[in-house]
DNA sequence: GAAGTATAGTTAGCTATGCTAACTAATTTC
DNA sequence: GAAATTAGTTAGCATAGCTAACTATACTTC
């Protein structure tokens, strides 16, 4: 870091350091979720379907068109994983009272049981390597995932 | 944190702290990556081979068994994502002397050429937003990026 | 050195996931 | 009520993952 500031001012353009960090962060976060991924095989659905499946559980009922915008895919291919999920019975369909051309689409039980047990082993396999760092490195982690949180919020 | 050890000694198992911790660095994880993955659309190649011309660049010629060991993939696939890239002439692939059963793949000069612009794209992409970050949030992913790397080379 | 076993990669064929283009049907706008 | 917009589907293409079954080379063992 050359200059610092500890209010919200941003640093210089680009500067070697915030390239490595980036190549770092990109590097360390596609091995992890490479690693996490092995866990999902045995759920029996893609990943695709789980992530989507996951809006659904947490975030409450939605449309084929929010549920494409929230995983950043086209209308088709959302519309291909929704047949999925409904062929499997992990999500029930309703038509929307106002507006029949949409769909009100959410998590069946069955859908809601699925996802937990594949959420349980995700966070099983990586809670238990976090399970094994020293305090201050988990405290950094913590405060990390923070950052990273708001990082992806204010995107632009 | 119920307990703090400042040496490696692990904490207490799978507690909610680590469950919680577990939960946001997945979603942060995988948040990140869909964004970063939109850049390289325009390289004009998928994911995989990307990723299987990156371990190439960056670590030298690899036979086929081990470009699919690092990249975690079967034979197989790893055989089809060999053959596109020579296809593209993005990799050269030579007999082994010794084993003629094995190939030596390096990338081409080619290939080094389209990936560190594809590189560049994705680690200009991460860098701008990390270029926002006030210096504090900066140096905590910094820490974090450290850990997670050695979480992974530690990973059993 | 011949027979059997192990290893490196390929081929064929399945599923899943991403896309665009072109379509249907419902709604809104003018 | 005609035109434009919006929601979702269908068809068709490419990539990427897998297993099973194959070829060809190398190693082992007698």
């Amino acid at each position: 870091m050359t200059k610092s500031s500890l209010k919200p001012s941003p640093r210089e353009k680009l500067s070697p350091e915030v390239l490595a960090l980036a190549d770092h962060l990109h590097s360390a976060t596609i091995h992890l979720l490479r690693r996490l991924r092995k866990q999902d095989a045995c759920s029996g659905e893609g990943p695709a379907r789980l992530s989507a499946l996951s809006v659904l559980v947490f975030g409450g009922p939605k449309t084929l068109g929010e549920l494409a915008a929230t995983e950043q895919v086209k209308a088709p291919t959302m519309s291909r994983i929704v047949a999925g999920l409904a062929r499997g019975r992990l999500i029930e369909i309703a038509l929307d009272a106002d507006d029949a051309r949409r769909m009100q689409i959410r998590a069946s039980a069955k859908g809601e049981r699925l996802l937990q047990a594949a959420r349980q082993r995700r966070m099983a396999s990586l809670a238990g390597q976090l399970h094994r760092l020293p305090m201050k490195e988990f405290a950094k982690l913590q405060q990390a995932a923070e950052v990273l949180s708001r990082l992806l919020v204010d995107w632009r």
